[in-house]
DNA sequence: GAAAATATTTGACCAACGGTCAAAATGTGG
DNA sequence: CCACATTTTGACCGTTGGTCAAATATTTTC
């Protein structure tokens, strides 16, 4: 047993065994959801019995859960990035916009994992290490998006007396995830005539963001140039699902 | 066999028996989610057999569509009823709001349900019959709301070259859909300082709305009174989750 | 370097649950 | 009252998440 800061030979191959384990259950939900696979499946996959599994895992939510939280640390991270782009406040939060499109490009079903993550049943079965990781990495992300909105009412950007920036972030988050989930849905799609679901993302962002009055309104600033900016600088790889024409 | 109008009384049985297990698993629904209840219960609770529950329901999912699809029902008549709402086209939006807090207020738990019908396995498990039933309450709620936006349009209180009614409808399913989920969040609404849930929805909704420029714009009218109207009018049940103070 | 001690891995096994169907029970017509 | 049709039942099945004693591998001791 190592209490140091450097991993034994052990701690790095189990490390390195439930990144494996994650890996590969990463796959499966993206392929095929939640219940289309099972333990079996998963251990055959990584050529570990299942009772390895659960050396690692209390249950197949708590697994699920890690992979959640691994993505949600991704998003967090993204963020972040986004968030250091050189801009007026709005267009810092625009870039928050591109960074949740590039990671819903990159998992594609992590909105309808968080949405199972809502029902009771799955938080009980879960560890509670893994609970707490899974609302750290949340809180991560909401301070990113609230610490721009604070600062674009302190400069004025974005008027302060009508609503507060919890409420502004509020409106934001629920937009945002309202759309990522409407999008997918097939039915939808077509009823809403929706050819480029990332841009309807955005859209609907910068109707809450018109509506907060967060200033340069969508109608009287350059947003193109700026998207092409946090485009070139900051998500490169984000040419793989924009629909330019 | 009747092909006749009138059903038979084995038909009306058959019927009355169908309600009995549907509102039976609506209860359980509502309390326990999808998994913390099994068919077996659900047959002691109706006082039928397991066996019987399959003669009305192809699987567990085909019931829980079902349900659901019930809600939906119950969620379109009530927009109808919003929409006729005498007044502009932006309270009558306002209206079919409060129809859809009035919903969830009775029917907690249907945003989850819905997130789990997005989920390909489930709709595999269904029946052909309530999966079209589905589709079409959907139609009726997405119908109800965008003939007013269209008449918004047409009106010219909602500017029409910016954006197209689907869009503007689109952006308001997305913005209600995502904060009835996202309030129903413990976490976020402690992060959020949200004390009013529907009332957070509602004005996310104004948001969009405003964004959209739909007239008049929140801050150029007394929406308070249409709300008192519109309570008084339509949803005067609406008082038990309306939080006035 | 072999034996003892410790740690890890395995897969047979269990319980829970959705779903099936032959047999029992109930209803119907003569 | 009987024969036939319909409905209801619950024992039974397959699948799957989860467990644990035994097997296997690794480390320590002498």
């Amino acid at each position: 047993m190592s209490m140091s800061a450097t991993p034994t030979r052990k701690e790095r191959e189990f490390q390195a065994r439930e990144e494996l384990i994650l890996s590969h259950a990463r796959r499966l939900l993206l392929e095929k959801g939640f219940q289309a696979w099972n333990m079996e499946q998963l251990a055959e996959a990584v050529e570990y019995s299942k009772g390895t599994l659960y050396q690692h895992f209390t249950s197949k939510e708590d697994l699920v859960l890690a992979v959640s939280t691994d993505a949600l640390r991704m998003r967090a991270d993204l963020f972040e990035k986004a968030a250091q782009f050189k801009g007026k406040t709005r267009e810092r939060c625009r870039a928050i916009g591109f960074a949740c499109c590039e990671f819903a490009y990159n998992y594609p079903e992590y909105f309808h994992i968080e949405m199972m993550l809502k029902s009771a049943s799955f938080w009980e079965k879960a560890s509670e290490e893994r609970r707490q990781a899974h609302a750290f990495q949340g809180a991560r992300t909401w301070r990113v998006l609230n610490n721009i909105v604070v600062q674009a009412m302190a400069l004025g950007d974005l008027p302060s007396g009508r609503f507060t920036p919890e409420q502004a972030t509020f409106a934001l988050v629920s937009v945002t995830v309202g759309s990522h989930i409407m999008t997918q849905e097939p039915i939808l799609r077509v009823q809403a005539g929706i050819t480029d679901p990332m841009a309807s993302v955005r859209t609907n962002q910068d109707l809450i963001c018109d509506g907060l009055g967060w200033q340069p309104l969508l109608h009287d600033y350059d947003y193109a140039s700026t998207d092409k900016n946090i485009v070139k600088e900051l998500f490169p790889s984000a040419l793989a699902w924009l629909h330019l024409d």
